[in-house]
DNA sequence: GTTTAGCACTCTAAGATTGCGAGTGCTAAT
DNA sequence: ATTAGCACTCGCAATCTTAGAGTGCTAAAC
């Protein structure tokens, strides 16, 4: 069998999925044939069909239904077959004005999940920029709570603010704990997080000995807090809107795939480890159905994009939709919020 | 028409919502008498049911078809014909060790959603104490930020860290504000909230000529960063779980309401004002379908109860489900759940 | 060799029909 | 007041029917 596939059938193929994204039914011969555009009755495309179907890029529901795209048709269409049109600049400069200036990280992400949420009218969603890279620590500080505990509060790059309880060996006074964070502001603000665990556990090292009491109480209490994982709980550096609007769609009435969809939604991890998958990628990325490797999501499709500052991804942001979704339109749409994401946060770095 | 049922009426209806929470099917006659343990025939219960429809506590679906309760039906029952048994000494402790010593408010809610949820099988909601409300300042903290933003970050109580964003007149140095934010500590920390910012609006009153610039400085930041609400976005401070566990039941299983249901969790808003009217109530309240005059809950209850600390209500938990729920096991875990987590919260104050 | 028309065949979705069971309301007897 | 009896109503599920859509194949046409 021959893997490649003749001119005719791949524009076929192109009206096929297009037709049936619009309709969300089968689509027959002879339905195909006329809007194909081609001058060809429907017995021709009925061969051409067999031959697609051989290669697996379309089947039908039924014996007498017509035919609709497979995982791997779709795949074919994504790849090769979709002609995107791109946003004209009057949508551009919408868009641009809807985004508004947001203060904080989250919010900025909330915002940008609900307006593609919106937009898309599908499932929109914003990883949060790990807070571990190309963030600096600004100040640290610390205060007495009961039982020996500590509360750590950092502060990170310009506005962001992390707090963690540690527990310290014995009962710090406010003014030890005063000195200690002095100690620490002297040495750390202004570094990388990243590169100051590397100091604490340097400091730790070298100069167990020699050292001043108090710089050991501090560098002791640092290395507690900076051991924590970077955000408190993991769960929350991920935003994610309109889930409900899913309901709307045909293929996802099914209650038990809603419902495992759902929950996934609020699992978060897993989405978390399938977005992480996309920060290697470049530009647009898209998933179909199972390709996720991930059950709940057969019936769906992911397209994300990774947003960036200097060159380098912080984050991802896409959209989850039904496998049959506008992709012309999503793909354009994510592909310039993440432009204008990396840009807005370019200019506010 | 009598307003009052007489005993074998009262019986009868409480027999009838108890098998209709049981099968979810509308209760004939036949199983009724048999089921209600009176030594009567299907004809008299019929008779009974015939005046409990004028009174409207029961209706039937269609003509050949049972009786089911109405809302006005489940009011009497969970009013005056329930009978609850409390829980077992065994149950409570078991209750007591799924709550686990959780370090933050936040993580404590959560995690009696969480179990509110897992153990009736629907919905749990936990509302957040408001900050506001007998927690004290322990500390407050400024750092600059670039544009003349101040970043303002409050310690309340034992371990809750609040940060605020404000805007400044001009731009302040890190001494300035260092000094501004030890008078404030000086002045104000160790009062209640509430307190504070009946101080601050008294000083700004008073003093304004003869004040020291400093100080100034000091308590118009103050009173701005006091302005903001409670908390910084409002529609956090209240946790939900186990929401999707509400698709398996049958009278939710229009995906319209369904969709209403969790585009109202998602709003928060909406169910805190809710929860709000809870907070007059003692003890545990029960709202039934549409008595929250909230459209989306028309076939939800909603079982409630408020959780304290020295006598006052600080916030509200429960579990929200279809209105056949099993009262008589729900209302005593609801109950016994703000016990507990107000002894928690009295233990770690 | 490719394309097309024709045709028998298959399958589904949407009514229509039926029978059954459950349950009611009424009446008359206890 | 309670009960038995009975005719009646309704919904549900099963069965059947039909119309329509679409296919696959074959044989003819280009």
């Amino acid at each position: 069998m021959a893997e490649e596939l003749g001119d005719r059938a791949q524009h076929l193929l192109k009206v096929l999925v297009e037709s049936y994204i619009r309709s969300g039914q089968p689509i027959g011969s002879r339905a195909l044939a006329r809007d194909s555009g081609l001058d060809v009755s429907a017995a021709t495309v009925r061969n051409a069909m067999a031959d697609l179907e051989e290669l697996g890029m379309v089947c039908s529901p039924h014996t007498s239904a017509g035919r609709i795209p497979t995982n791997k048709g779709y795949r074919i269409f994504v790849d090769s077959l979709l002609t995107i049109k791109p946003l004209s600049e009057r949508e551009i400069v919408t868009m641009r004005g809807q985004l508004g200036r947001e203060e904080s990280d989250r919010e900025l992400a909330a915002s940008v999940s609900n307006y593609l949420a919106g937009i898309t009218e599908m499932a929109g969603m914003v990883m949060i920029p790990r807070t571990a890279k190309r963030s600096s620590l600004r100040h640290i500080e610390f205060m007495p709570l009961s039982d020996n505990r500590v509360l750590a509060i950092l502060v990170i790059n310009e506005k962001d603010v992390q707090n963690t309880v540690i527990k310290a060996d014995r009962h710090y006074s406010a003014a030890e704990l005063q000195q200690s964070a002095n100690y620490l502001n002297s040495e750390l603000a202004g570094h990388e997080l990243f590169d100051v665990r590397h100091r604490i556990l340097k400091e730790l090292r070298e100069t167990k000995a020699g050292m001043e009491q108090m710089m050991h109480q501090a560098i002791t209490m640092a290395e507690q807090v900076f051991d924590q994982p970077a955000s408190p709980s993991d769960s929350d550096d991920f935003v994610m809107s309109g889930q409900t609007r899913l309901m709307e769609f045909e293929e996802l009435s099914d209650i038990d795939k809603l419902r495992g969809l759902f929950e996934a939604f609020n699992e978060k991890q897993q989405i978390l480890q399938l977005l992480d998958q996309c920060l290697d990628g470049d530009g647009v990325q898209i998933f179909i159905g199972d390709e996720s490797g991930y059950g709940v999501l057969d019936e769906c499709s992911m397209v994300t994009s990774g947003y960036q500052v200097d060159g380098e991804v912080l984050g991802i942001l896409g959209v989850i939709g039904p496998t049959r979704m506008a992709y012309e339109r999503v793909i354009p749409i994510v592909d310039v919020t993440a432009k204008l994401v990396s840009a807005a946060l370019a200019q506010s770095k």
